[in-house]
RNA sequence: CGAGGUGUAGCGCAGUUUGGUAGCGCGCUUGGUUCGGGACCAAGAGGCCCCGGGUUCAAAUCCCGGCACCUCGACCA
């Protein structure tokens, strides 16, 4: 390919809309354009890098027996509502209308369809197990989306279902695609750790995340070092409190209400009444499916609502309107407490709150708090569980050793599905025995293009991205400093042939632009390896052959360096492959 | 959906307060000089100032109503 003819408008100056480096760069690079809010063109070099992606997750999948299929974007709303998601999914669905007033979706995933193609031929326990997976453009009316092609409304997404007799079927199909995902994240150069997951909407049992390690990912995570544990801060267990902690006999200070003149937040409260923010209950009102109900957690923490969704065994969890507070408590929004609510609700207590002694509590009335309340003295609750957010420091629930924190983007998921899907649609098949039985099934999904996008977080500096030999677009760059050189020219042309030869994929930057100009591309870009052909050591009969990663420089003979430059390649690559 | 912000040339922005018919840098075109890290000189092209109403002799600017985009939050396989 000729720098001078490809389709990849490079910017100078960054668009103002993107603030992550990714965004930026992809823009800046001329991978992407923007067409809407969510939704992007890809123009040479992202396409290539995204094709690259594919074709990686396509051979691991393929290692794995998984077969290839490609299933529709546009899908009858009839499938959805076997299944109750038609209602369920909610706006985040593209939703239209064909010309006779069918109602159709644009597909936010495929688990319906693939679970109705499957049905319709299923009938023995000989046809399974089987992995069918496609790679394929997903639609999803995102409310928010940011980040360029990091969470796009229009994206694509290798996406796998897997089917099998039982449990240990879908144990082992898991544990295939668990490897299958170690390996094309291996190969695609990028840093990641598996946890442990909220199963969220799509539900099922057992699920892991594959996470890019990243300051701007989107979900916080903690993992242990000791033991291995990871998981995602809405999943990550907390450690259970020791119970001793409550029961020990103390002098207690005993129950008092005590005045708070506006003192709504905990930061308020604590620092007017001088005590720390562990020693304040805070109480936060929730409509669960339509109830209303109390949760208590410590100050200094944050209630998670998966896990109180959880606890409580409600589909349906948002915080209460302020109406609603001062109904339920009797006092405005800021002083709501678990002693003395004026509606009997519900109240759910972490199980580090119910330790806390002497606890500062809201007291239910306008400008007051009560100090000194205890647990099965003052106030007691219905679920005492774990509903709180697990920080960095926590203790790890699997050996105790302090959990780390960081931030990650999720690039792939695997979920357990059981027969969520198998029982709604009724799939099943006949045993040896004539028996009837549910097909279990798994699904499992990598984000193709957000994967491009966590691939650049994880590889750049000022000057631009730094690809993986894998999934650069392209692996050398070809640049002779001058084009009107006749004798550089001639030299980077037969070194570009040479390369294409080889079967490199290669480019070389045969524009009419000073040296500044390319340098800058050329790193802006990032092409792994790049051959320089100027006049420093073309006099010895020599090129330059430098890394973008490390900005290493070896002078090579012109008749040597498209060998070598081929055999860096491989290397790089090999490198890459797991074992 | 709640809160905030922004829409002016391909990109980054000024001009809006105080109305007088649009500018700067980069990029682009042509010619020349240059050529190892985003050159210089000269001459050019390029605008529905987001859209629709209104006020006014006159609107990028003031008023009303939309729309789009961005950020934070809620939301989310």
């Amino acid at each position: 390919m000729r720098m001078s003819q490809i389709f990849a408008p490079t910017l100078r100056e960054v668009p103002s809309e993107a603030d992550i480096p990714s965004h930026q760069l992809m823009l800046r690079a001329g991978m992407i354009r923007k067409t809407v809010s969510g939704v992007y063109s890809y123009l040479h070099l992202g396409c290539r890098v995204v094709r690259k992606i594919e074709e990686i997750v396509r051979e691991e999948m393929d290692r794995q027996g998984a077969q290839e299929v490609l299933m529709p974007a546009i899908q009858s709303a009839d499938i959805w509502r076997e299944t109750g998601r038609w209602d369920d999914y909610g706006s985040e669905m593209f939703r239209l209308k064909d010309r006779h007033g069918r109602e159709m979706c644009l597909g936010p995933t495929h688990e319906e369809i693939v679970t109705v193609t499957v049905r319709d031929e299923m009938r023995s326990y000989r046809q399974l197990p089987k992995i069918l997976y496609q790679i394929q453009t997903k639609y999803r009316d995102e409310i928010r989306p940011r980040f360029g092609v990091m969470r796009s409304r229009e994206f694509i997404m290798k996406d796998a279902y897997s089917f099998d007799r039982d449990n240990e079927g879908l144990d082992s199909n898991y544990s295939k695609m668990y490897e299958a995902y170690c390996r094309v994240f291996s190969r695609c150069g990028v840093d990641y750790r598996v946890v442990e997951a909220d199963a969220g909407a799509i539900g099922g049992s057992q699920n892991h995340e594959f996470m890019v390690v990243s300051e701007v990912g989107e979900d916080a995570l903690v993992f242990c070092e000791a033991c291995g544990y990871g998981a995602n801060v809405e999943r990550a267990e907390a450690a259970r409190p020791p119970e001793s902690e409550h029961d020990a006999v103390k002098v207690r200070t005993g129950i008092r209400k005590v005045s708070t003149p506006g003192m709504r937040t905990v930061e308020e409260v604590t620092s007017y009444l001088q005590v720390g923010p562990s020693k304040l209950l805070k109480t936060l009102l929730y409509m669960a499916d339509g109830e209303p109900v109390a949760a208590v957690v410590r100050g200094d923490r944050d209630l998670n609502e998966a896990k109180l969704k959880r606890a409580l065994g409600v589909r349906e969890l948002e915080l209460a309107s302020p109406e609603v507070i001062e109904r339920v408590s009797g006092a405005p929004v800021g002083f709501t407490g678990p002693v003395g609510l004026r509606e009997r609700v519900k109240i759910v207590a972490d199980w580090e709150a119910v330790v806390v002694e002497d606890a500062v509590v809201g007291a239910n009335a306008a400008d007051a708090h009560l100090a000194g309340a205890n647990y099965g003295v003052d106030y007691s609750a219905d679920v005492v569980a774990d509903i709180r957010n697990v920080v960095a420091g926590d203790a790890c629930p699997r050996c105790g050793a302090a959990l780390r924190g960081a931030r990650g983007v999720e690039v792939g998921h695997l979920f357990k599905l059981g027969t969520k899907y198998t029982s709604a649609l009724g799939v099943s098949y006949l045993d040896e025995g004539g028996v009837d039985n549910l097909v279990v099934m798994g699904c499992y999904g990598i984000g193709i293009t957000r994967t491009a996008a966590a691939a650049i977080e994880a590889h750049h500096d000022d000057d631009g991205i730094i690809w993986p030999m894998s999934v650069a677009p392209y692996q050398v760059l070809v640049m002779p400093l001058n084009t009107q050189e006749s004798v550089q020219m001639e030299v980077a042309e037969r070194i570009y042939s040479e390369l294409c030869g080889y079967g490199v994929e290669v480019v070389i930057d045969d524009r009419d632009e000073r040296p500044g100009v390319k340098f800058k591309d050329a790193d802006l870009i990032g092409f792994p390896i790049r051959v320089v052909v100027g006049p420093k050591h073309l006099g010895d009969g020599k090129v330059e052959v430098s890394m973008r990663r490390d900005r290493s420089v070896e002078l090579v003979g012109i008749e040597d360096v498209a060998a070598h430059v081929t055999k860096m390649v491989d290397r790089e690559l090999s490198v890459l492959m797991p074992q």
